[in-house]
DNA sequence: AAAAATACAGCAATATATTGACATAGATTT
DNA sequence: AAATCTATGTCAATATATTGCTGTATTTTT
């Protein structure tokens, strides 16, 4: 089939337009789901970090490592940290390898924390992937990462 | 193929992750994109509203019209807009039919700025969509529907 | 060994996102 | 007609996002 150029435009405009309306839902929403806890969907993130393998076996996360991971500055990562470091969910220590670097550790707190976010956080994806079957979740996966790696080339 | 729960919450959890970066990443690289113009990827979006049918014909938008649009809040849209009225890329009148309702109305010099945005925004586009088919990217923005309908839902 | 370049985390300014609240205006109920 | 409820846009507080810059520390070059 024949595609003009305005359709291109029009579906290119309204999938980052989606995109971005999507994304704000995801942070209005989740950050709903998990309301009794206090936490933003940002904060979540950060906590599921420490969960990975590579962190455990290293002890802790810097604070440039999670910026990359994340893919958010280091300025406002800093911010965030420093939120979750007065709820006690995390702690900083100086890196001992590099007095510049310090690493971020998970509490006892925090751990607490993310075991009582699992099950909203579930049901709250289970919600919003309603009717997308799991073979479509992981197509959907792989475009965003196609479109990430694009992005991250520019 | 029996797919076990750990999966699907993998993939959940990558999925959305993912959602998260990649909006990030949109307005990074997107304002990045039209720097020379000086208008981030939400100032961008407000613009495009004008150009729509329904705009057309009504003579502008209410801001609480233009919110829903969007999908942010009323008080997120109102910082955006003084931005935008400082540039005097938009203007605001009385709705003659609601004291308590302002048109939001686009201005020759927002026209212009507009125009000048096409090129670049669709360069910006076809590069985060490289090797991503027409076809593709119409599932992308279909899954993307689905989403938002179910977080809206909600 | 000393100088230069780079890395790390955070400060500052700015933009955008949320929720709760408020003053004014319009719609509905009594 | 008056009272009550709802709608509209903005104010305020807070969270998170960016870029540019800075002080300190490490690495690289001379």
């Amino acid at each position: 089939m024949e595609v003009s150029n305005e359709s291109y435009s029009e579906v290119s405009n309204r999938l980052f337009f989606r995109l971005f309306q999507s994304a704000n839902l995801l942070h209005k929403k989740g950050t709903a789901a998990v309301e009794e806890y206090g936490v933003t969907t940002q904060q979540w993130s950060v906590l599921g970090v420490f969960y990975r393998n590579q962190v455990i076996e290293e002890g802790g996360i810097s604070v440039g490592d999670l910026s990359e991971y994340l893919l958010v500055s280091r300025q406002s990562l800093t911010g965030t940290l420093d939120l979750m470091l007065n709820k006690k969910y995390i702690k900083k220590v100086t890196n001992p390898r590099d007095k510049r670097s310090k690493l971020i550790q998970i509490t006892p707190k925090g751990r607490t924390l993310w075991s009582n976010l699992q099950l909203p956080i579930t049901e709250f994806y289970q919600s919003a992937l309603e009717g997308i079957s799991f073979d479509d979740q992981t197509s959907i996966l792989h475009y965003l990462n196609k479109i990430i790696n694009n992005m991250e080339a520019m």
